[in-house]
DNA sequence: CGACACTTTGAAGACGATCAACGCCGGTGG
DNA sequence: CCACCGGCGTTGATCGTCTTCAAAGTGTCG
């Protein structure tokens, strides 16, 4: 018998479950341990499990012409990998994964996703409000990629970390290579390199792996001035504490 | 009694439900007719209804600090809206909506949606089904946005426009204002106009709005290179038909 | 201590945005 | 019938930003 980590348990995607069949559903999986840098699935192969991270990261990422990677997303524990690929009609990947770190993961079979959601209506919804969520994550940061200028897309992805992995904004460790923060924020490596330097002037500075926020005014929640209708953007902070869609310390445009 | 164009009845969305309960659900729905320019919903106000769109078209847009819009989507006949918004918690629209010609929709009470997909087991699914291929196709166009240079981007969108409409590429008329399809593209007019011109060495020919693609290479189905694995890119010519996303008429990095 | 991965810095070039001017066309009003 | 206007698209010039290529610097782990 495989013991599952209480938080599995916990997750809002089983919500609405009645605990015992939550827990027969949950022995139906196996868990995965994937060592740092080893793949887990590649782009084309048939999709046949779903994915829960309990402890590690991986990296979701295709691949271009060119033969560099570029990073679509970072799965931490607690999130799942897969779901939309078996919703969805095409039966292969679309991503490759691989773990960024030691990892660990609990494995379904895809079957198992699919007839479960049938079964259980608070499962298809609570994967619905996910997918309804990821796909919102997507916009704000496809507007934001088009929008703001790498330092502004820097200064936001720092501020957000601190904020999901409650880290303290006085100090704290990148917990990625600058390699791939870089590759996740589609930029070249040198350009974020340069992004860091200016981010000095801001009251971000960067010494190393070590990371400190001190202009006061990054660290306050924020309201969003893009809006066109009111002062505050609900959607925004209900989803990410903060609103970094106006985050404008580095106005465009502008030299240094 | 409303009578509701048959093209609703067949929509994958409703696959899988009884003829008669899906009868009766889609009497809940009211025709509405939005004119040319005008505003079907705004950022930030109440999600209040689910639409399908019967006729004409609607632009999903943002407004930035600067006041210009930028285009996220075009809705045509036979696509739904506010799917992800309802089944999503904030309960607020995250775009702007507008008529781009005169249009006409059906609408329905948002919890109409909660409602019949807690009952319906076959709605649900669908919904999964819908938004994973959305999510599918926000991803690849994320990728090609960052990936492709401008005139790349236009032709893709140029042919995609030939299959989904099914238009003679021999010679067709654009369905939009080339100020619709710039900032649909996520680029300025000018720039928009400039790769037109360009496009020309490469067969593809743009006189006021007609359109006319020469090159037979670009008309053959598509094997994709890009794919880590094989040859064959199951995934995209699933949902598109073709394979996009090696157009390579365009070497980048080249100049004229 | 040396090897290697990772990061920084510099210089040059490509690309798209922006500003400005102009051309084209359909409509309106005198 | 002509003059004027506004919406739309084209073209030119300039400028900022990011990428690319190249080389040097830093850190870590055996």
């Amino acid at each position: 018998m495989i013991v599952l980590p209480e938080m599995v348990n916990k997750l809002t995607l089983f919500s609405g479950i009645p605990e015992a069949d939550k827990k027969t559903m949950l022995e139906a999986g196996h868990i995965r341990n994937i060592r740092r840098g080893h793949t887990l699935f590649l782009h084309g192969e048939p999709v046949a499990y779903f994915y829960i991270v309990i402890g590690g990261t991986i990296q979701l990422f295709r691949v271009n012409q060119g033969g560099d990677e570029k990073t679509i997303s970072l799965i931490e524990p607690g999130q799942t990998i897969c779901e939309d690929e078996i919703l969805n009609a095409s039966g292969a990947h679309r991503l490759n994964a691989k773990a960024v770190e030691d990892t660990v993961l609990i494995q379904f079979a895809s079957s198992w996703l699919r007839d479960n959601a049938r079964k259980y209506t608070s499962l298809a919804f609570n994967l619905l409000n996910l997918m309804a969520d990821h796909s919102h994550e997507f916009e704000v940061e496809a507007e934001q990629q088009a929008t703001m200028s790498a330092a502004q897309l820097v200064a936001c992805f720092l501020q957000k970390l601190c904020v999901l992995h409650k880290l303290d904004p006085r100090g704290y460790k990148l917990p990625y290579s600058k390699t791939l923060i870089a590759s996740r924020l589609g930029m070249e490596l040198e350009t974020f390199s340069r992004a860091l330097t200016k981010l000095r002037q801001h009251g971000i500075t960067i010494k190393g792996s070590r990371v400190s926020i001190n202009n006061p005014s990054l660290l306050r929640q924020y309201v969003c001035n893009s809006c066109s209708i009111t002062d505050e953007c609900p959607a925004y902070k209900a989803i990410h504490g903060i609103c970094v869609c106006d985050w404008q310390g580095l106005p465009k445009g502008k030299r240094d």
